[in-house]
DNA sequence: GTCTTTCTGTAGCGATCACTAGACAAATGT
DNA sequence: ACATTTGTCTAGTGATCGCTACAGAAAGAC
């Protein structure tokens, strides 16, 4: 529990790591990894398309990242870092739900249809349909406590008195979360950024002016 | 082009049919093929699941259907008149577009979580990663023209007088559309009837009174 | 140098995919 | 009766799935 570091996350080449060091990077490839599952969801991402898109042999991949399951696994947590922490941060950084919701729903038109990047998010569509149940759990259970850290933000203002005492907190949250799944589906199908304002805004109208 | 129709979508035994007659009822048979398909989607539904919930060997699914490709095209056809026509419905009926929408809202919540019917709808679901682009498209398809149905919707209303004149239609309909696919996506994920119904009555409030 | 460790490339594993050839079964037409 | 037509059944097609055995290559340890 001391030496002992997973190998297949270690950078492989400095010093102490003997054997032949590994001839791809790693977080790159990790990077590829992400991009393909957010574009065609997990099981539509073959291993062979992710090591011709990696770079690498599928030996490689399961040495680097265990398997498939594994690297899926992988890949959602840096994609949660890197690219779906923005509702976090609005949810920590902004004085009240409302302008929590308000800059959440404002990033995720924009995150959502990112140049250069899949559109939507991937939690919402990336497990859609999965012939393994625990995999499609797994981001279920990320949409689900997206709603839940609203709803109890809500809750938070209710008490303080910030919205009214009779505010259905979890109906709200779930407005909230039903309209950001259906801009992540909207980006899919082609809607543009401007689109995906528009309509964020109108859904902030339901809001009591503060 | 008279008295030639397809052999496959007759009922096969009444009169001037000859040969041996199909042993199952066809219309039964494709109820069976919306369910699966609208559980697990086009992907995850294999030919030998569709085979072991229809009841039917492979012979006889393709001798009927086609392929399964051919299957689900009539899945998504009979879909939409069993159980997705309530927007049309309403859009037709209601006499603004704003009781069409708060029709379709509250008719969604209830058809979304139906007992003993998969949770959602097929639309939104049944084809998202998939591996056959064709597949894909074809309901990203039904989603735009849904949302493009109620801006012309809100448009018809905005042109009589009914909605103000600087009323962002499209805007508008994308927002219903969101909230209805979100909708979709809670059902799956586990949302009561009260829950979406409570959800639905928010969204509704960004309207005007009439 | 040699030994050990680790990674890479080839090649292929068994399982499942969508789909079908071919033999038999069951109806109608004459 | 018999021929014709059509459906069903068994059994299997080639392709792809996720995954891995094995041999060779490239590093540190001695």
């Amino acid at each position: 529990m001391e030496r002992t570091q997973d190998p297949r996350t270690v950078p492989a080449s400095p010093a102490g790591r003997r054997g032949r060091p590994r001839s791809f990077d790693r977080e790159t490839a990790l990077e590829k990894a992400i991009m393909a599952f957010w574009e065609h969801g997990y099981e539509a991402t073959s291993v062979s398309d992710l090591t011709r898109i990696m770079g690498i042999g599928a030996p490689s991949l399961y040495a680097a990242f265990g398997d498939k399951r594994a690297l899926f696994d992988e890949v959602v947590a840096e994609y949660g870092r890197r690219y779906a922490a923005f509702g976090e941060r609005a949810l920590a950084e902004e004085p009240t739900a409302r302008a929590a919701v308000a800059r959440i729903l404002r990033e995720a038109a924009e995150c959502y249809t990112a140049p250069d990047r899949p559109q939507g998010c991937l939690y919402a569509h990336a497990a859609t349909n999965c012939t393994s149940p625990e995999v499609g759990e797994r981001l279920r259970e990320k949409r689900n406590e997206a709603i839940a850290a609203v709803e109890s933000r809500i809750r938070a203002d209710i008490a303080a008195g910030r919205l009214p005492a009779d505010t259905d907190a979890r109906a709200l949250a779930r407005h909230a979360g039903a309209v950001v799944q259906g801009m992540s589906q909207q980006a899919r199908d082609g809607a543009s950024r401007a689109e995906l304002t528009a309509l964020a805004e109108i859904a902030l109208s339901i809001w009591p002016r503060t």
